[in-house]
Formats: C-alpha cells, sequence, structure tokens
DNA sequence: ATGGTGGTCGCACCA
C-alpha cells in the first residue's frame, strides 16, 4: 500500500471547505496537512472530514490569522504545538502516524511571509522571518531503521532560482533574497532535511506552488513561486515513488492562491 | 493590484 501526504496552504479551511472536500473525494491522501486554516479550532469544520472519510483531525488554529491542521484516515497522535520565536503564533504542529513498516514523524509548518520590505532593521515582520528559520534549525530530520520524518508546509520561501519565474527580478523580493534563501537551505542542511520536490528534477526545471491572486491572468503570466515544500529525513528520497503540484486546482473556483502538493511513498 | 478576516457596514491588517 503505497502512503500519500498531501500539504496545501488553504487560505481559510471554512471558505474553502467545499474545495478540500472536492480535493479529498479526487486524490485521498492519507494525510493532509493544512496552514492558514484562519480558524479557532472550536470552530474547525470537523463533520465535514469525518462525513469525508478523514476521521482524525489536529488543529492548531486561532482567530483570523495563520492556523495549521492535519487530517488523516489512519490514526496518528499529535506529538507537540509548537510555539516559535516566543510568540503564541499557530504556525507548527507534528503528529506520529504509521505509514507501512514505518513510524513517521511528520512537521506541519507556516513560516512567516515577512512583509514586503527586505530589509529586519525596518521591517520587523521580516525579522521575525529570520529568527523562525533560525530557529526551525532545532527541528532535526529525525529517522531510524523503522522510523523516519517529513518536514511539510508553507515556508515561504523559494530557495531554487527556478523556484521563481526570474531570479534576477526577485532577489530583492521577500521569499527568494539571499539571506532567505541562504537561511533556509543552511537550516535545511544543519536538520539533514532532503528537499523530495527537487530531489532528481533537473536544475533547469521551474517548480511552482503558488500565484499571486494579483496578476490579471495567473495562468497566462505564471508568475509562480515554489514557497510549499515537502522535505524528507535521509533515506526518505528512496521510498518516494511521485511528487505533484497540482497547479489545476489553482483554476478552481475561489481558489486558494497556493495548490497542494501530494507526495507519494511505498513504505512497506 | 487581489483576496480573507474582523468588526463595523467603509476600513485596517495580513498575505
Amino acid at each position: 500500500m503505497p502512503f500519500t501526504i498531501a500539504t496545501w496552504n488553504i487560505n481559510s479551511v471554512r471558505l474553502r471547505i467545499g474545495l478540500v472536500e472536492r480535493f479529498l473525494s479526487e486524490y485521498a491522501p492519507d494525510v493532509l496537512c493544512l496552514q492558514e486554516t484562519k480558524c479557532p479550532d472550536d470552530l474547525f469544520p470537523h463533520n465535514n472530514f469525518h462525513a469525508a472519510g478523514y476521521e482524525v483531525v489536529g488543529v492548531s488554529g486561532q482567530k483570523g490569522y495563520h492556523g495549521v491542521a492535519v487530517v488523516s484516515r489512519r490514526p496518528f497522535e499529535v506529538v507537540e504545538r509548537r510555539r516559535f520565536c516566543s510568540k503564541d503564533d499557530c504556525r507548527h504542529m507534528s503528529v506520529r502516524v504509521q505509514a507501512g513498516a514505518k513510524s513517521l514523524l511528520v512537521h506541519n509548518f507556516y513560516v512567516p511571509a515577512g512583509g514586503d520590505e527586505p530589509n529586519p532593521d525596518v521591517n520587523p515582520k521580516f525579522r521575525h522571518k529570520l529568527d523562525f528559520i533560525e530557529e526551525m534549525r532545532e527541528v532535526p530530520a529525525e529517522h531510524s531503521a523503522d522510523s523516519g520524518s517529513i518536514l511539510v508546509g508553507d515556508l515561504n520561501v523559494a530557495p531554487h532560482p527556478n523556484d521563481v519565474w526570474s531570479h534576477k527580478q526577485m532577489l530583492g523580493v521577500v521569499s527568494h533574497t539571499p539571506v532567505e534563501t541562504e537561511g533556509l537551505e543552511s537550516m535545511r542542511k544543519a536538520g539533514q532535511w532532503v528537499d523530495l520536490m527537487r530531489h532528481g528534477v533537473p536544475d533547469d526545471e521551474k517548480l511552482y506552488t503558488w500565484w499571486s491572486y494579483r496578476a490579471a491572468d495567473w495562468l497566462a503570466s505564471n508568475r509562480g513561486r515554489r514557497l510549499d515544500h515537502v522535505w524528507g529525513s535521509p533515506g526518505m528520497e528512496s521510498h518516494l515513488t511521485g511528487i505533484r503540484m497540482l497547479k489545476d486546482l489553482r483554476g478552481w473556483e475561489r481558489p486558494s492562491d497556493h495548490v497542494p502538493v501530494l507526495a507519494t511513498f511505498d513504505l512497506d
């Protein structure tokens, strides 16, 4: 049995619950990690997920902003809802789930966007983003013979030159500045994480998971960025059998500006 | 220049 896990910045789980239901019906991931649920825990639409066959739900939400959730067709336990940068923001949840022969520790992250001005001295949101990425160094890719880790989420950084539509034109734009891309890559290597979306993909291939709402025609201009990520502990790449960025969903009615990333593993 | 939320019904804040 393959194990499938998806990550999706949904930009309000209540507003887009219909899209989530359609996605679960058509793609049926074992585990779905959501970000930007914008939903307090007592208002999370549990019933919709139960009706879709997702009995296991872990939520870490707040009113108006941020919020992450994990829903699953397999039993899991919430390991931790970690707070970063001494703030109460709901930006992380880790769960443990059995997948084939492996016990998987899954981290679901929503990294701060960082505002518009890429100068930490004048923009506290950018300072927060850099500090958050620095603190993420403390999250290692734990693994053993019968366990592994997966880290997914909206990391709000497009690290590779072909994770953006124009490397040169984006170098001064928050999400692709050198201090962010180098910080994220340094943190990824410190934790020994493997970038599973870039594994085995030619360097010159464009990969996007997000297209701005502000474009007059997002599909025609195609100025995307890869802000959403799937990382694995060392060795997980050998179990990966497929990974897809579901671009079509950006064209669904009233879409999120992010599309789901769906990864499939053979762990038996 | 678009979209979501919240607390007010036009606007601030966030992405």
